[in-house]
Parts: structure tokens; C-alpha cells; sequence
DNA sequence: GTGGTCTAGACCACG
DNA sequence: GTGGTCTAGACCACT
């Protein structure tokens, strides 16, 4: 279960990496519905991080319907992958408007921007 | 100068709004070169703020060299504004460059980019 | 004897779901006095559960009085169904009383309270 | 600042406590819009309870949108309260709904039902 | 063993 | 002073 990777030197909370990071892993597929997450203190000993700060990421998780925990059990994959990953995509294009937008009142050019996206979509799509 | 407008009840600290606002007026010329910007004291008067908040702010943005504060005299525009927007646009393709590359793995297609961008980009450009 | 169900990936503790469970059924007559109930190796095995949860579930009926267990024997439903059902009803009175004092605090209204009423007490009653 | 209880001997997690009384107080106006809530310290302090499980209390209460914290400002009552006490009212019919049928099968008369009603909403209503 | 809650004590950025 | 994050260590109910 080496996917999930942390930086405790970062000034980004942990707990916050965490989410972040099991909740990409779930929506790239790398991580299966149904499928049994790390226990909290298996998970803290592994990276050396206190079992509270997993629980925080845990409970965010499970708010976002991104996992569920039994108590007494363990903690596991949500079933309803695909509506995360739309209402993921739907985020994204907001944010994408709203830097766009950024980025035009800083006169970057038209041009620029479909240089990157060039670089980043490949061409034959 | 009603230009300066932070909201004090954004989650978003105030000393950063407050550069951020300046920066902005500065790049769009609404604050020229040489121009002496209120002092501490009356500026925390008017926006109801703590002087401390205001001082860090122009401290700020001292450091990233948008003005230049003379002991006994006040604060003033800096002359270098064309350097200020080159750096500002460069951040902004760097930022661009990021979360398009996110979108594209969130599976964003191409032409929803496109999209976004020929509806800021007027198409005669 | 499938009228036994728990929901594994329910938030709900597993013992109290059977509780709940065969509570109910002795009280609907689907279990009726005397009837032996199976025992706890077999129910567990048939729910793939853990025999310390049916084993759990098991004492807490009893000392609730809906079974008794005969060691060597097996479990078996209690004769005194009245006095449960007498029990059973007073606790939904009690629920409501509390629920209904709730509600009027939250301004809901007495008509709005007749209307679901209506609608589950049939009319000719 | 006496309105707000918790029961430390309670089996009720204290957070849960904290959310609900606070929740109450808003609904029923005793704390309005804007309000400054008391600092998690000092609320700690006065109920001798740790700083942290007030945190995680107020935490709760941001997410649902009943408050909203300002680091190093404070907390404050959220604007929307009418918002809140139409979701609540709704919360509250649609679990009455479920009593009521419950109470219904376990053979308490409509005529029991009413009793209680009339207790509760004066006559006059 | 599991998740959930709580205390005690600490450090940080912000005002 | 404020809220936000984290660690260390403990107890609970449930499986």
C-alpha cells in the first residue's frame, strides 16, 4: 500500500495531503470500491504519523462519500466511484474558468495557452 | 482611494488581500509609479483595520519590491512596473500549465478547454 | 429461517441489528412461543458472522425476557409475548411524546402533524 | 453565556453535545446572526472540558453552515438562519413520519396519537 | 484487532 | 488574544 505518500516537511496539513492523496488513488482506479483501507494505526506506524491525524483524513473522507468506516471493523472504498469522479471533473472545470479568465486579464495570449494544452493533450484526440 | 477593498469576513487573511489588491491596481495602472499610498495609520483608519495588518502588508509587498518605503516620508509606487507584470504573467502560465495538466487527468477533454477559452478569448484576437 | 437479516455494511452494531431483528419478528407472530431458534453456531455460520456477535445478541434477548436458553438445549422464544408487545408499545409512546415536542418546538404546525396522520391511520378507525 | 450545556457523564460524545445545544440556541434565536461565539478556550475553560473537543464541535458547526470561524478573529453565527429552520422543520416532519408509522405498527391507536398531540399544541392553534 | 472519543500539551499564522 | 494543526497517550464499544 505504498500509493499513499505524504510530505511532513510540506506547510500543507497532513490530514489534508491524506485526502487528497487516497481520494486521487480512488478516482484513477487504483484503489477499488469495496476494497479494505490501511487500519488507522497500521497506516500511522507505516508513516510514522500520528493515528489522530489519520483519523481526521478518515472522517473528511467519509464526509465527502469518498469511503465509509464500520467502527470495530476497518474503513473501506465507497461504491459510488463514478459519481465522484463527475462531480471531480465539474470542480475542475470551474477552477480551470476561473484561472483562464486570470489569465487573460494578465494578458496572457491566446496562443500561449493552446501552446500548453498542445503539450499536455496529445495531439490525435 | 476607494480602490484598496478587502472583505473582513473572507476566510482569506486580510494582509494578503490587501497585497493582492494593491498588486492588482498597480498592474492595471490604477496606481501609478512615484505614487505615495495612504500612510499606516489613515489607511487602517479608513478600512477599520488593525495598523499592525496594514504595516504587514506593505512589508509585504516592499519585499516583493511593488513599493519602497522611506522612514519619515511614507510609501510610494516603485517605477519597475513592466518588471511586475512580466513575473506576474509568468506565474500565471506556470499556475495555467498546472491545472490543466490536472484537468486533462480528471479526463477534461480538449475541446471543453477549447470551450472555456474562445468564450474569454473573443474569437477576433 | 431467512427472516433473519443484518446488514453487514451498516453503521448499526451487528448484535443489535439481530436483536432488533428477532425482536420484531416475535413480535409480528412470525416467531412464535416455544419455537426453538437456531442455534448460535448455525445462525452464525448461515450469516457468515462472527458466533461471539450471535452469542451477544442471544444474552442481550434474554435478559431482555424475548428468549431463554436452556444450556445443552438450544434457545427457545418466551412464553409471555403480551408483556412484550405492553413494553414494545409503551417505548413508541414514549419516542413520540419526545418527537412531537420536538417538532412543535421546530414550528412545525398541528395541521401538518394531522396530515401524516391521515395518511397512515386509515381513516375508518 | 450559561445556554450552552453538556452532560460529561452522558455516553453521548460532549462534541455532539456542543453541536446540538449551540444548533438549538440558534434556531430558537437566542443566538443571532453574526453573534460572536465564545473562543474555544474560553468555552473550554468554562466548562472544563478540553479546547480540542470544542474545536471539533465548532468544526461540525462551520460544515453545516450554522457558524463560521475566522482564524485569529473568532467564531461568528452564520447570516442564513432561516435557511437552516426550513431544513430543519423538514428533518424533523420526515422523522415523524417514520415514528408515527412505527407506532402505528406496533398497534398504538389513533386516538392515543391525538392525546399526546393535544398536550403538546395548545388547543387554540 | 477495529474505529471513535477525549485529554493534555504544544506550535503555528493571524490580528 | 484567535482558530488550526499535530503529537502522545488513554479509554470505549464492537468484531
Amino acid at each position: 500500500m505504498g500509493v499513499i505518500a505524504v510530505d511532513t516537511r510540506s506547510r500543507r496539513p497532513i490530514y489534508e495531503q491524506l485526502v487528497e492523496s487516497i481520494r486521487k488513488n480512488v478516482l484513477r482506479g487504483m484503489l477499488s470500491p469495496g476494497e479494505q483501507l490501511p487500519s488507522v494505526r497500521s497506516l500511522a506506524g507505516e508513516l510514522t504519523i500520528n493515528p489522530n491525524t489519520i483519523q481526521k483524513a478518515y472522517v473528511e473522507l467519509e464526509r465527502q462519500g469518498v469511503i465509509y468506516s464500520l467502527p470495530g471493523r476497518g474503513s473501506f472504498i465507497s461504491e459510488n466511484v463514478s459519481v465522484l469522479a463527475k462531480s471531480n471533473r465539474d470542480k475542475h472545470m470551474a477552477v480551470l474558468r476561473e484561472q483562464l479568465a486570470a489569465a487573460h486579464e494578465a494578458n496572457v495570449t491566446r496562443a500561449e495557452v493552446l501552446g500548453i494544452i498542445n503539450s499536455i493533450w496529445e495531439e490525435n484526440q
